[in-house]
DNA sequence: TATATACCCGACAAATTTTGTCGTAAATAG
DNA sequence: CTATTTACGACAAAATTTGTCGGGTATATA
């Protein structure tokens, strides 16, 4: 359980790297994926939804490349990880409702307790902290 | 991510199934598959992981089933999933640190940080939480 | 305008993990 | 002895993740 994708993991390696460039310097995802020894395709959709959601920006071209888009103290864990990996709860319960097999459910209850505590975990946590 | 397994759900219902039982009462892996609409055998599966790891009791032959062994207070949830679903870590180098293949890895810190904090949450909640 | 660079995106294949089933064994109550 | 119930490994089916490929579109520069 809890365990995040390599999708995540290259994306976050992807964004702490973003966050340490100086201003208006953009990087690729060649030369990410080269120094992180990170399949490039497979980083390059995770950037490529990051960008959608507008998260980090995206330039075309010669001389483009990625650069974050939002102060780092703003993308907080759980925006990041929904993004990339889809709603995030315990049970998919939590979010779809209508789970017709378990009808008798003894457990919904105190699960959403604890979707909600690791919910506010990541909602307190942003990028800013994963920096340092 | 943070998702837990269908066996963990099974059992986490289960386990609160024999919390509710009067003393001395035991139950069966059929009767609680039955009452809960769960696939009898992987249920069996989740409970002879918790009967061998001592979290409940387990008696063979007619008239047999599980019940707790443990005060409900006792079971956290780190061992519950550690259990039933191996390592509890947001990145496997949190327990295997012989990841090679991102030696420059940037985010192993703060991801740690997160594991731990996590850790924590499931180590303060034991059964008796879930159960109420 | 042509070219090289870099992002965009969907479809697909391979690998891994989860989910569920089956057969057989061992213990035990009656 | 028989019916019940747990124990356990092997296996198949399904789902998910991981990685690849082949096309796009935008743009800087010559």
């Amino acid at each position: 359980m809890l365990k995040i994708t390599r999708k995540a993991e290259y994306a976050l390696i992807a964004l702490r790297h973003l966050n340490g460039l100086k201003d208006n310097q953009l990087a690729t995802v060649k030369e990410i994926s080269t120094q992180y020894e990170i399949p490039q395709e497979l980083l390059a959709k995770a950037l490529q939804q990051l960008a959608r959601a507008k998260v980090i920006h995206a330039t075309k071209g010669p001389y483009g490349g990625y650069k974050l888009l939002t102060d780092p103290n703003e993308i907080n864990m759980t925006k990041f990880f929904e993004i990339l990996e889809g709603p995030m709860g315990i049970m998919d319960c939590y979010f779809d409702s209508d789970c017709n097999q378990l009808n008798a459910c003894n457990i919904r209850t105190p699960i959403n307790r604890i979707n909600d505590s690791i919910r506010t975990i990541f909602d307190k946590l942003t990028l800013a902290d994963i920096t340092y």
